[in-house]
DNA sequence: ATCAGTCTTTACGTAAACGTAACCTTCGCT
DNA sequence: AGCGAAGGTTACGTTTACGTAAAGACTGAT
């Protein structure tokens, strides 16, 4: 019992099929070690999909997944690709807050929705 | 100088192609007027693009965004209706909090690269 | 009248993100 | 030795959300 994660297991702990695995290694979000041809998958790889799938659930593409992750993979020791790197960082931030604000309203949308819903309901009940 | 707006002048209020608006049209997402052949939006046509581009900021696809306008149309008579109506409701807002979440744990991790990065200039700032 | 500009319908093209199918290898059993 | 399960590559199919092009209609201005 070799503690070695296959991607069946990998694709099992996310939920995704192993196509979708294979996938985005082909994109080049994944790459794992290959013990002969089989794919062999580490605690880093996890990570990536875990932010894989976040992204996802963001509604960021595959490619734009691709260059956040990159950033973490940069070797922050050039001052101009530090400083880009931030510029970067920064405008994604300003896109998740200007997300946050959209799903904030959407809620308030909702909850207004919600409660006149169960008043209408509240009155229906009664009047039965 | 007709106070009717055309498709033109509603693509551009909202900065995408006619070509866009038109398939919105095929979708169901909007039923604009006709004043002979040509295509009228009302204000309530321009509400509804305004939730439909928020939709799409959430990453919702327009299936999804279709069925939350029908929200908004339903006409909220029947107790079987409403009771769907709030099931959907709670669904939707379940999904956005979940979103929420991603994004403030995205932005927290970006909060944290961007500190390191500017620590790592100014370091390099004092030793130049 | 015509001519540019704006609108219409119809329809084929395309990029993204996988699904699905076909076919081959390899490993662990019995 | 043979068999099934799991993994591999290759490649075509599918859906979504439009882009883009073709060809005709209408409308105001010259």
């Amino acid at each position: 019992m070799s503690e070695t994660l296959g991607i069946a297991d990998l694709a099992r702990e996310f939920d995704v099929t192993t196509r979708t695995v294979r996938f985005y290694e082909d994109k080049g979000l994944l790459a794992p070690a290959r013990e002969g041809q089989r794919r062999i998958y580490s605690a880093r790889d996890r990570v990536r999909l875990r932010l894989i799938m976040r992204g996802k659930r963001l509604g960021l593409s595959l490619d734009e997944i691709a260059s956040l992750l990159h950033l973490y993979d940069v070797d922050p020791s050039e001052v101009t690709q530090l400083t880009h790197f931030v510029g970067v960082i920064r405008d994604r931030k300003s896109v998740l807050q200007g997300q946050k604000r959209d799903i904030e309203v959407s809620l308030a949308e909702m909850d207004r929705l919600e409660a006149q819903c169960v008043k209408l309901l509240s009155e229906k009940q009664t009047t039965s």
